[in-house]
DNA sequence: GTTTTTCCTTGACCTAGATCAACCGGGGTT
DNA sequence: AACCCCGGTTGATCTAGGTCAAGGAAAAAC
């Protein structure tokens, strides 16, 4: 384990995710108890956070790096259901095992809480239901828009989808305004965005080739992405350039 | 519009979605307050009830028939992305509009709170915002399902999955046991069932043929399904066929 | 340094499902 | 009766993306 995934831990009002996690509506003493409760957890790149069917014994938050939910069908086919980042939350109250596999893509700083108290404390806790009723609601908001992908968009709408995603979502940590070129860092193998999107690594990699080729996107070594035109991007995703928001 | 449509406001504790909808865990004088701000509406089959980005002055939950949730491209492509049942709910506290058409695929009843009263009511009643919660991370669960038949199951998977989801929520209505053939009623359309699976009309039909001549399924008219084996269908779906249940 | 391993790219070929098109049958209208 | 939708079926053909296979580059292991 590198020195970096090591997290000392720290007071909730230090941390980094206070304003956008479950916690994020709680005042003063609801943080206090919460902070009795919680525990850090360090998991390296490509570890099982919780496999699939076993009973989870916690709940709790993403603070660094990037988790993925899968299922996989007995063949091996996989499908990832769900993209993990910094503040998400992982795990049901309520319910005692996971349906899926919840896997560490980079390394990740996890903030948890025991399954039960945490329960107890959400029904006291009205500040925490509520927030992580409208966590779950965005959550199946991106869940559904990602069924259009899966289910009516062509391999390179894909692909520009899936980095028009993870660039607004790096543009909304980073100050810089919207427009102009921007330049993240794919946190995801060919593969892992294959399964993301319902396509074969190969696919990936000759669509990922094309748009460079087009001049869509940029690439420096494999995981380094400039787009130099957002509206371009969008375009290619067969989403509204001017990605009707909503109120 | 049929007679059928029509619906005479009856009180909540008479309500056949009482036990299951976002009202489920009231108690009786939150069920009087909640009856003060409801009213019913009739929609036909065919009808829009909502309009992706119009904004909608009500939420509520789906009483009777069956009503579904579109995402369309600008180029005429659209995908399913909610298959709505009786108790399911429509529309999100806290949010002005809609993301997706809401449409009536049969004649449909709906049970309408204006949705100001509706959040006020909510905050102050936790048994609402719970159940709320609950629903939302079971149709959280249905989306990822879902997720991973778009993404990666055959088109023949693809309707034995639907079929059985259909068989599955008929069976938990009706008292008879899961094994020995079970009936049902087809409520989508081809086209529907296309637009629900991320294929097109001729490849459904196509593949209820093929279900059909191996025996399958059995079809009575277009829309009667009998399925002389649970177990087989699940099984051409793809899925586990003692289909993991989770705590 | 060399060897392995991991991740990625590219080419050649194939197939599942899309597309285009003809037709069927039942339930309304006129 | 004749007509016409509308939803559905079926056939012929096409193609996007999958499959199989051969490397390449960079990092990790020896």
């Amino acid at each position: 384990m590198s020195a970096q995934t090591q997290f000392s831990a720290g007071a909730c009002s230090e941390c980094p995710i206070r304003h956008r996690a479950v916690c994020a509506h709680c005042e003063r003493d609801e943080l206090e108890r919460l902070e009795e409760i919680k525990y850090y957890r360090n998991f390296e790149a490509g570890q099982t956070i919780i496999w699939s069917g076993d009973k989870m014994g916690f709940v709790g938050s993403v603070v660094s790096g990037i988790a993925s939910l899968t299922q996989t069908m007995e063949d091996g086919r996989t499908q990832m259901v769900g993209l993990l980042l910094p503040s998400d939350f992982v795990g049901r109250p309520g319910r005692e095992g996971s349906p899926y596999d919840v896997t560490a893509t980079t390394d990740v700083v996890m903030c948890c809480f025991r399954k039960k108290p945490f329960e107890d404390m959400m029904i006291r806790t009205p500040h925490i239901a509520h927030r992580l009723l409208e966590m779950t609601l965005d959550e199946l908001d991106a869940a559904r828009e990602w069924m259009l992908v899966l289910g009516r968009k062509t391999a390179r709408e894909k692909i520009a989808s899936l980095l028009s995603i993870i660039a607004r979502r790096d543009a909304s940590l980073t100050p810089h305004g919207p427009s102009g070129p921007m330049m993240f860092d794919l946190p995801l193998t060919r593969e892992a965005m294959a399964d993301y999107l319902g396509l074969t690594l190969e696919t990936v990699s000759r669509q990922m080739s094309a748009l460079k080729k087009d001049g869509v996107i940029q690439l420096e070594g494999k995981r380094k992405v400039t787009v130099p035109d957002m509206g371009r991007l969008m375009e290619e995703a067969g989403d509204d350039a001017d990605g009707g928001m909503l109120g």
